[in-house]
DNA sequence: CTCAGTGTTCAGTG
DNA sequence: TCACTGAACACTGA
């Protein structure tokens, strides 16, 4: 689930959730893997009472903006969320952090799978991990001529190099995918060897994306119809619109799903 | 039963 | 020191 969109949309969610309100009750589950750092009980405790101004984002990383320090950094790994609703006995299965504003509105974490992370920090912009995050593309690109400098030094393949998230915050393994095909850029290619119009393809599609998605709040019914990613699921002999073959192979430990047809 | 998976980190290598 | 690769992590569902 968790790339930038849906990451985006979580926060929004919790905004309207939780944003001016205070926080009348916090509860951590036991989970020594998922709280990194201070326990469970630390973070409650760190919570509990609080006003929340705001919800912040940088990448896949979200944090709550409260009136005393320090903040709650939270990552949704590969299978986190969040849920809102009203009583307790919804209280979702496998949740970490339950928040219960002074109205009764009810805001969980979970994350069945647990590489989710929780962390306090006292200013998480500034400190690791978000600090060594690089650019987020839903917050601005750097130009064409500086990010070509950025790409320039890296000889992995540019499949791998999206998915660096001191390069680029945010992007996961679709969304790299469906760069490189809208930009019509194979996947193995290396970084550096990409022409300035081909950085420049890849530039705009990212951003474009990025925008798109978040635009229908991360539901991938309403991505448009064209992009891969409504058929990239399907087994190994799936094809584009036009009939052209997807490939699905294993670069840089990840699976990317390509159309040979359309990416050079 | 086996394997892949919308992510990150760490050990090992060059 | 840096860049890069592959394995490990924990768990579900196909």
């Amino acid at each position: 689930m968790p790339e930038l969109p849906d990451v985006e949309a979580a926060r929004r969610l919790a905004e309207r959730a939780l944003g001016g309100k205070r926080l009348a009750e916090a509860r951590a589950a036991p989970d020594r893997i998922v709280f990194d750092g201070a326990s469970p009980r630390r973070v409650a405790a760190s919570l509990r009472g609080r006003r929340v101004g705001g919800v912040g984002r940088k990448g896949k990383y979200l944090w709550l903006e409260l009136d005393g320090r320090p903040w709650p950094v939270l990552h949704f790994g590969m299978t986190g969320s969040f849920r809102v609703y009203e009583s307790a006995q919804e209280r979702p299965r496998f949740w970490k952090l339950e928040l219960v504003a002074e109205d009764g509105t009810r805001l969980a974490m979970r994350d069945v799978r647990r590489f989710g992370r929780i962390r306090l920090r006292r200013d998480p912009a500034r400190e690791p991990p978000v600090s060594l995050l690089g650019f987020d593309p839903l917050e601005g690109m750097p130009p064409v001529a500086e990010l070509q400098k950025l790409l320039a030094r890296r000889k992995a393949p540019i499949k791998a190099v999206l998915l660096d998230q001191t390069v680029f915050a945010g992007v996961g393994n679709w969304i790299a995918d469906e760069v490189l095909f809208q930009a019509g850029i194979r996947p193995h290619r290396p970084a550096a060897e990409l022409s300035s119009a081909e950085v420049q393809r890849l530039r705009s599609r990212l951003r474009s994306i990025v925008v798109r998605a978040v635009a229908v709040e991360a539901e991938s019914e309403r991505f448009p119809r064209g992009w891969l990613f409504h058929r990239r699921w399907y087994g190994g002999e799936s094809t584009t619109a036009g009939a052209e073959a997807i490939v699905r192979e294993t670069i840089a430990g990840r699976t990317a799903a390509w159309v040979p047809a359309r990416q050079r």
